[in-house]
Order: structure tokens, then C-alpha cells, then sequence
RNA sequence: GCGGAUAUGGCGUAAUUGGUAGCCGCGCUAGACUUAGGAUCUAGUUCCUCACGGAGUGGGAGUUCGAGUCUCCCUAUCCGCACCA
């Protein structure tokens, strides 16, 4: 029988699927492990080539660990929620669930052709009510619990009310929106909605104003993953800076937890630098300047914030990394966005302060981004009082001063901070140097081309601080700041807290809804909240999100929350529900919690690096205070796929004419190059005929050849329709089957790296599936397999293999794991080996790798079982034992000789024996060595 | 600007972890079988040289008997962050 992969891969992938051969059990007997991939968007143009990668390495390594005798749960779903299909839905007025469920059935057919061995009976949609309850339900959870600094958990909000009603804000540690002071007569005589509204500057999820990533043209907020250069990554439409009310997560309140669980995961480092940057801790000092006197403003009226101790006059808290160079501070700066800019600007510059701080807020993001180097900005006309100097420094407002970053103000040394130095320059601010390379070496700031930003040397004309190092300096002036009662040592993130609301359709309802003008949530036996219906899923005129057009759509008469959840809520626990999936009672049971743990392997793209794989950890952190998760981290080992880039083909068109010239010849030309399918180019040459098949204007095209043939350019570009460079799996099953497009997937090159797609070497893996087919079958294409017994050396071959299989599986290295598989087939072949004893291991071997002519080689081996139950061969060192070693023999770190030497001779007898050797006695003409150089197994080097 | 990674034949890559650089595959060359080849099989294929031989892992130094691998300094490419005080 010929190899016939399309028949033996439609047979097999039924088989599994009626037996539900892949359905996985908690089995405490087993030992687990948890293989996942991130689950897809499924999207209208279907799976190309570049998804399978990650899911063929985890479905190889998921087979692999089941062959160890694990109980591997290795489950598949889609995250379905999102703004694509709620687009489309705008476009043609479709349900998304209509077009959601077309795609997702499109996907399941296009993986179910790649033979993975997933769990279906455990998947699901982030879009079905039984699994959107959940997300509504932790974030309920996340609405009532608030963070504790002291025992770096999340606590019950009750706690909190129950603190506030005995001692007020006193003795509180707790993460929180702004610092509050409340005595307990204040918290126990306010009104039910004052409660409330305080309770809210401590929730882990928040009502609050701020200032938000705003895209109109999709008309939703975004949270700051969702933004690059000031562009929605969704779509790639401008976003502006606006303020409204939205909900909010609190994730910064587990910024250091987050960070220190980074030392805990087996990631790559890039992956956790990502993380690390993004976190972006910062230690330094928050010092407080206070305002200076000015009889023009009403004292009163002026409240800066902050957590310092000075409550009897007006001042600013800033936060500085370097608090040695406050003696060179000569202004001050807030961000246009800060409260106090309107209270402390004097009358002569209050027109000028108005326009400017106008202008800058109604900047977009991106136009901001783009002009980052140029300098703006205007004086307040007050002055603040340097704490430690007494000086009297101006108030200035620049937007190069970030308003969701520290306090919105900053200590100015341009002397030594680059941005600082650029702002002085422009506006003739002073600037003084206090840090120097050696004591002495000081110099007149004014001659500068730039800042001294580096972070060691001394202090210098800094008071107290003079002549120390700048750590010693630092140090220095926060014990004194600290004693004075002005400051604090402290430490400000990057981490930003995340926007929760979508002002769109398609996505999780909000359990919430507003009584007296405050949120409370929907109790628990509600949920879950189904997304209602809509007549259209536009917003409406008055602005309100599309949910605010379903009719009746109310919480016992109260108004509901009309926004949903953005697309990182639907996938921030659903690994924790794949572990439990069926659940009706809770997210995921005890039993399947404990059992399952977490995930052993994920694999995924590094794209999600600063998204979800942040707000997961959070959200896990978050369900592993409450007891839900029993790990502190979600994913204890993560692989990044590379990304699969296109790889476009060009044809040369003779400008003005229809004639095309082979990619050499060009130079003699003027020529146009043109997209063409990848799909009729074999190996970089053109098929011509195709070519003038393809498109009516091609159809009379002439071509001017090299060597009979024309010769196709290429370049690596993105994969995309409109440059035909798109490779469809199906397409390639149809062609080669499924095992080798697996293969040849893995063998393209290690999982992790970004390469281009290039079918060019498939036929070559195509040539060794139908080797390792032949293997097992004689000249007549008959299944013929001896039951001989094997010499030592066709043992030999199949044991190195195994060996070198199983190494190459545990360190992911699938792609020299195809090599060695092809190696074996070819020495095998050449031996004519046929032998039952050696086929049937190599077998198992190569399931997990090409599992459709696996299974159906075991069958005709004569196994009534699948072949996904047999367990990995163990390799037999004795037949890996070698008797004698050939040794490269060098002279002086050149190899020129291999010389076979038996391996139970010591150093001095190989030695001997080397120097005996007829050619070595040549090459040494008669002088003596120097030295000689035995390494055993290693080599023999001989210095002359 | 800051941070991370990578650099090996015409191409994708490999190297027992400091020990014969180029495994495996593509492509290419020659041959066999074929009406034919975008099929199959055999042999060859890092570069220079007819050869002997020499050079060679982005460039330069260093450690070592010995470096693709370790250290330092450059260069290039890719990725992440980017007025984060």
C-alpha cells in the first residue's frame, strides 16, 4: 500500500475523536502536567501558517509527556470577546456571536487537520455566559477587596470599613487612589454614599475620573498595552488624552509582587526584562517643597496632597531618584494636568499659564510623542522654597511632566537630568553643578553641550553633603529629610493601575448598577449578567455606550453599568477554568485546583509580554489571595514562539510594456517589481503558465528568461493578503499531509525564533516521511517487517536516537529532533533494517512528532491499541558504549590526524601510543614535543 | 536615549556545552533510470587553488595547549520601553 496521507490522517483524527481518545481525567495517581497554549482570536481570516508553530511544539511536547507517564491536560479555547467582530458587526449589522461562531468553527476544523491532541471536551469560548459568569465573578471579588501593604495581600473590604469605623484612616497601609485623612467620627457620621465614595479610593477595582487613552474612531477607551505611539494597536487609529469616569484595576498595588514573582518563573530574560520595564521600580525619595509665601493667593483654599507630615502650610510633594542633587535644584515643574496650577498662578501670568496648559491638554498622544524634543512650557509666577536650601525656586508647568507618574511635579536639577538641562537652556533658567567626577573637578555649567546625568561620582557645592559620593550623598539626605519631617524614602512604578471599561458591545457586562449615583454589585445568584440585546451596536448620539440601547435592560429599576470589559478579562483565568471547566458552583473547585496547580508550559507569542501576561499574573495573585489559586504565579515555564513572517515573491516588469524579466537580468532593464503568489512559485521560479493564469492582465505577458526558467525575487515582509505571501495550513495539509507539514514546521528552526515562512523546504521533509514509511514496507509497497533480532548495531542506531529524541524533547529543541529522526531513517535504509524490535520503538518515538502515520504504522505492526497509550522507549547505554575513540590528534591547536585509540587506555599509555604513530613521527621530523596534551574523549594535542 | 537579543556556506540551520566547524534539509553540480521531469536513486557541494596547501564562525584585542562557544572593545540587524524625574 502507498503512503496515502490523506486517508490514513481522516481515519485516524475520526478515530480519536469518536473515542474522545485525548479526554483527560483528574487522576491522582498520575503525576500532572499542564501544557497550554494561548488560546486564539478567532478571526474572519482564518489560521495561517505562523499559529500552528506554537501549538504544534506544546501538542508534541503534550504527546511527549503523556509517552513519561504524565497525566497531561492539554486543553484548547478562544478568546472570543473583542473589538474585530464588533467591528464587522458596525459594517453589516451581524451578531458578532453569529460571526464568532462561524470563525470558531472554521478554527476548530482547520486545527482538527493538524492532528493535536487537545481536550476539546474541555474547551470554551471567553464569549459563553457559563464562563463570562466567572469574569463577572472575580471582578465582584475585586470590588470588594482592597490591598494591604503590611501583609501584601488582598483583604476583604469589610476589614476596611470595619478600621475606618474604629480608628478612621490611622494606622492605615493600604494601596489607595489618593491619600485620605479620616478620623472615625467622620467615616461613622458620613452618609451611606460618602462611605461609599471613600471606600472606593481602596477598591481593587475603581470607580474613578481620570485621565484615559480615548479613540474615537473606535469610540472606546484603551488601556496603555493597547496603545503604541500614540496609535490603537487594534486598528491603528489616533488616540487622545481625555478624562472621564471609568473603572479601573489596581494593579499597581501588586507592582512589587509582580516583579519578585519574576525570580520564581522559568521565562526567557528578555520576556522578564519586558516585564521589569514595564513595572519600572524606581527607588528614590518623596520630598515635599513647600509653596513660598504670597500674600496674592488665599493660604487656605490650598491643599497639594501627598503624604507628608507639613499640614500647616501649602506644599508640593515630588518624587526624585536623586535626592544627592537637591541642592541643585533651581525650578520646579508640574505637569498642565496638576490640580494647583489654577490656585497658585499669579494674576500677571495667569493668561498665559491658561493657553498653554489648554494647548497641551488638548495635544494628542501622538503629537505629543512626536515632539518629544522639543521644549515647552510657562512660569506660574510662584515660587516654591527648596526644603533643604531655603532657596526660592520658580513654579514652571511643562508637559514633558507626567501627570500619572509620581506626584505630576519634579524637583528641576538641569545639571544633571537631561530633559531639566534642555528645559533651562530654552528658557535661561539657571543651572548649577553638585556632582562632580572627582571633588574637584568642577566647571562652569553655562560651557556644557549637555547634562552630567551619570549616576556616580561626588558631591560638590551641596552643603552637608559635600565631597561624599553621590550614594553616600542620597543617603545623607534622606535621613536628614526624614528627621525634618519633610520627606520620606520611597519607591514609584511604571505599573500604571488598568482601565477596565470598553465603551463598545462585544463584551463581559459589568455585574453592576447604580443606586443613589454609586456602583454596587449585582449579588452572585444573578450572575451571570447576560450581555442584552441591541438594535444596533453603534454607541448611542448621546455618547453612552451601545449597551445603553437595550431595552429593559435594568437591575430591579436600577441602572446597570453600560460599559463591558476590555479583551484582557476574558483571558486573565482561563487557564484556572480549563482545570475545572463544567463547574456550575465556582470558578474552579479545590480538588481541580490543587491537582492541576498551574500551568507547567505556556506557550505564546512575547507580544503579550506587557498585556496579558501582566494582568493574568495580577489576576492569578489576586485569586491566589483569596485562596481560589494555590499558586502565587500561573505559568511556571514560558516559551515565546517566534513570529512567522512572509515571504514575498516579486516578478520584474519592463516599465510600460507586459513583459517581465528574470531577477538577474533586471540591470539591463527598467524595472517594476510586482507581488506575486507565492502559491506558483516553486523554489523562487515561476510558473509560467500559472502566472498568466492568475490575473486577465497577465494573460498575454512576455518574459525574458535565464536559463529556460524565470527567476522569482523575494523579501521578507508581513504576512498578508494584499501581498500574496500567505500561506494557509490547509492548503499545505492538502498537499503534504499534516505530519509533514508538523515536521516541517519544527524543523524550519528552534521554536523561539522569528523566521520567515518559506515552503521551500518542505519536499525534503515530505521525502523522509515517505522513508520512514518505506521503512516498514518492501519493494512492493507491501507492510513487510521482520521479526529477526537485531544486530548490536542496528541497536546501536535506534538507541542513539532515542537518547538524542528525549534530550532533544526536554529542552525543546524539536527542530534538531527532526534531523536526528531523518539520520535514523537513513541509516536504517541504508542497512535494509526492517527489523519489528527497532521499527516499533522509533514508532512511539515519532507520534508525538508525525502521530496520524505513527498510529497507523503501530496498527499494522499488529497493536489493537492507539499508539498515544504506549510509553517511551528507554535507551540501553550498553549498546551506546563505545570500545575505542577516534581522536583528533592537533599540533599545536590544528587537528591533522585521527588517530582510533581503545577507550580503557589512561593518559600516559594514549600518550605513548600517539607519539609512536607512523604519521605523527612524520609531521614531527624528528624534534622532540614540548608538551602533550591527552584530553580522554576529547582530544590529543601535541605543542611543539 | 535606556534595556534585551542575535550575528556561522548561496539559503534555513547544527556543533557532544572549551576539543575534528558546517550535522540535517533546501538549492546547486555531475551521473543513473526514464518519452519526459518540478519523480526516484547515486556521488559531490565553506571559500581560494589544477594541485600541494592555505584561509575561515560580523570586526578587533585578550584568556587558553586549544575559542563559534569564555572576557573586553567596536559594527550591524531585530525586538521591547521611551520626556517615568
Amino acid at each position: 500500500m502507498d503512503y496515502n496521507f490523506s486517508d490514513i490522517e481522516k481515519k485516524w483524527q475520526r478515530i480519536w475523536r469518536e473515542k474522545h481518545i485525548y479526554k483527560t481525567e483528574t487522576d491522582a495517581s498520575k503525576q500532572k502536567y499542564y501544557v497550554l497554549d494561548m488560546f486564539p482570536y478567532p478571526s474572519g481570516a482564518g489560521l495561517h501558517v505562523g499559529h500552528p508553530l506554537g501549538y504544534i511544539a506544546s501538542d508534541i511536547y503534550a504527546r511527549y509527556k503523556r509517552q513519561k507517564g504524565f497525566n497531561v491536560l492539554h486543553p484548547m479555547g478562544y478568546d472570543a470577546f473583542g473589538l474585530p467582530a464588533e467591528q464587522y458587526a458596525i459594517q453589516t449589522g451581524q451578531h458578532p456571536a453569529v460571526t464568532t461562531e462561524k470563525n470558531v468553527n472554521r478554527y476548530r476544523e482547520q486545527l482538527d487537520k493538524i492532528g493535536f491532541s487537545f481536550d476539546w471536551d474541555r474547551s470554551f469560548k471567553t464569549c459563553d455566559p457559563d464562563y463570562y459568569k466567572w469574569t463577572q465573578w472575580v471582578f465582584i471579588q475585586l470590588f470588594n477587596h482592597y490591598y494591604d501593604n503590611n501583609l501584601q495581600k488582598a483583604q476583604p473590604i469589610e476589614k476596611l470599613a470595619a478600621h475606618l469605623s474604629a480608628q478612621g484612616t490611622e494606622g492605615l497601609n493600604v494601596a489607595q487612589t489618593e491619600p485620605l485623612e479620616l478620623s472615625a467620627e467622620e467615616w461613622n457620621s458620613a452618609s451611606e454614599k460618602e462611605q461609599q465614595t471613600y471606600l472606593m479610593n481602596y477598591r481593587l477595582a475603581y470607580l474613578a475620573d481620570t485621565w484615559v487613552n480615548w479613540c474615537p474612531k473606535l469610540g472606546t477607551v484603551l488601556a496603555n498595552d493597547e496603545v503604541v505611539n500614540g496609535l490603537s494597536v487594534r486598528g491603528g487609529y489616533p488616540v487622545e488624552r481625555k478624562q472621564m469616569k471609568q473603572w479601573i484595576l489596581r494593579v499597581s498595588a501588586y507592582a512589587e509582587r509582580l516583579l519578585q514573582g519574576l525570580e520564581t518563573v522559568e521565562w526567557t530574560d528578555s520576556l522578564k526584562e519586558i516585564q521589569r520595564n514595564w513595572i519600572g521600580r524606581s527607588e528614590g525619595a518623596a520630598v515635599c517643597f513647600p509653596l513660598a509665601k504670597n500674600d496674592d493667593l488665599d493660604w487656605k483654599k490650598l491643599y497639594m496632597g501627598g503624604n507628608c507630615d507639613v499640614q500647616s502650610e501649602p506644599a508640593f510633594e515630588i518624587f526624585t531618584t536623586r535626592p544627592d542633587t537637591i541642592f541643585g535644584v533651581t525650578f520646579m515643574v508640574l505637569c498642565p494636568e496638576h490640580e494647583m496650577i489654577e490656585a497658585i498662578t499669579t494674576p500677571e501670568q495667569k493668561a498665559e499659564v491658561e493657553a498653554y496648559v489648554t494647548w497641551a491638554k488638548n495635544r494628542s498622544e501622538r503629537e505629543r510623542q512626536a515632539e518629544v524634543k522639543k521644549v515647552s512650557g510657562v512660569f506660574t509666577g510662584a515660587y516654591a522654597v527648596n526644603p533643604i536650601t531655603e532657596e526660592h525656586i520658580p513654579i514652571w508647568v511643562s508637559d514633558y511632566v507626567l501627570s500619572d507618574y509620581g506626584t505630576g511635579a519634579i524637583m528641576a536639577v538641569p545639571a544633571h537630568d537631561s530633559r531639566d538641562f534642555a528645559f533651562a537652556r530654552h528658557f535661561n533658567l539657571p543651572i548649577r553643578q553638585v556632582v562632580a567626577p572627582q571633588p574637584n573637578e568642577v566647571s562652569d555649567p553655562d560651557t556644557w553641550e549637555e547634562s552630567m546625568d551619570s549616576k556616580t561620582g561626588y558631591c560638590v557645592n551641596s552643603g552637608f553633603i559635600d565631597g561624599m559620593t553621590v550614594k553616600e550623598g542620597g543617603k545623607a539626605v534622606i535621613e536628614k529629610i526624614q528627621t525634618m519631617g519633610i520627606g520620606y524614602r520611597t519607591i514609584n512604578y511604571r505599573l500604571r493601575d488598568a482601565i477596565f471599561s470598553r465603551q463598545r458591545y462585544w463584551g463581559e457586562p459589568f455585574p453592576i448598577y447604580y443606586k443613589d449615583g454609586m456602583p454596587y454589585p449585582v449579588p452572585e445568584s444573578e450572575l451571570p449578567v447576560l450581555l442584552p440585546e441591541v438594535d444596533q451596536f453603534l454607541p448611542t448620539e448621546t455618547g453612552e455606550p451601545p449597551l445603553a440601547r437595550a431595552k429593559n435592560w435594568t437591575y430591579n429599576g436600577y441602572q446597570r453599568e453600560y460599559s463591558t470589559m476590555p479583551g484582557f478579562a476574558g483571558s486573565s483565568a482561563y487557564y484556572l477554568r480549563y482545570m475545572d471547566p463544567h463547574n456550575d458552583t465556582c470558578l474552579v473547585s479545590k480538588e481541580a485546583d490543587e491537582y492541576w496547580q498551574n500551568v507547567d508550559l505556556y506557550v505564546g507569542g512575547a507580544e503579550h509580554g506587557t498585556g496579558h501576561l501582566i494582568y493574568a499574573r495580577f489576576w492569578n495573585k489576586f485569586l491566589f489571595d483569596l485562596g481560589i489559586s494555590c499558586k502565587d504565579e500561573p505559568f511556571k515555564k514560558l516559551i515565546n514562539q517566534g513570529m512567522i513572517q512572509g515571504r514575498s515573491n516579486f516578478v520584474y516588469r519592463v516599465v510600460g510594456t507586459n513583459k517581465f524579466v528574470s531577477l538577474n537580468l533586471r540591470k539591463d532593464y527598467e524595472t517594476t517589481p510586482i507581488h506575486v503568489d507565492v502559491n506558483i512559485v516553486h523554489n523562487d521560479v515561476l510558473d509560467i503558465e500559472a502566472f498568466c493564469n492568475w490575473m486577465p492582465d497577465f494573460k498575454d505577458a512576455e518574459f525574458v528568461l535565464e536559463d529556460d526558467k524565470y527567476i522569482c525575487g523575494w523579501e521578507v515582509e508581513k504576512m498578508s493578503k494584499s501581498k500574496y505571501n500567505v500561506q494557509n495550513p490547509d492548503d499545505l495539509v492538502e498537499k503534504y499531509g499534516a505530519d509533514t507539514l508538523r515536521m516541517y514546521e519544527m524543523f524550519l528552526g528552534p521554536v523561539e525564533l522569528a523566521k520567515p515562512w518559506d515552503t521551500n523546504g518542505i519536499e525534503g521533509v515530505f521525502r523522509f516521511i515517505r522513508k520512514f514509511w518505506r521503512l516498514f514496507h518492501d519493494g512492493e509497497q507491501n507492510f513487510c517487517v521482520s521479526d529477526e533480532e537485531p544486530t548490536a548495531e542496528e541497536y546501536k542506531i535506534l538507541h542513539k536516537t532515542i537518547k538524542k529524541i528525549e534530550e532533544d524533547n526536554e529542552r525543546f529543541s524539536f527542530n534538531t529532533a527532526v534531523s536526528a529522526f531523518m539520520i535514523c531513517t537513513n541509516e536504517l535504509l541504508e542497512k535494509k533494517c526492517n527489523k519489528r524490535k527497532v521499527l516499533e520503538p522509533l514508532t512511539v518515538l515519532i507520534s508525538a512528532y508525525a502521530p496520524h502515520i505513527a498510529e497507523e504504522l503501530w496498527s499494522l505492526l499488529g497493536h489493537d491499541t492507539s499508539v498515544v497509550t504506549a510509553s517511551f522507549p528507554a535507551f540501553d547505554e550498553k549498546y551506546l558504549k563505545e570500545t575505542s575513540y577516534k581522536y583528533p590528534i592537533s599540533f599545536n591547536g590544528k587537528t591533522k590526524y585521527q588517530k582510533e585509540i581503545p577507550l580503557d587506555l589512561g593518559v600516559k599509555e594514549i600518550e605513548e601510543l600517539v607519539l609512536q604513530d607512523e604519521s605523527v613521527q612524520r609531521w614531527l621530523d624528528g624534534k622532540t614535543p614540548k608538551k602533550v596534551i591527552v584530553v580522554p574523549r576529547k582530544i590529543v594535542n601535541i605543542v611543539c
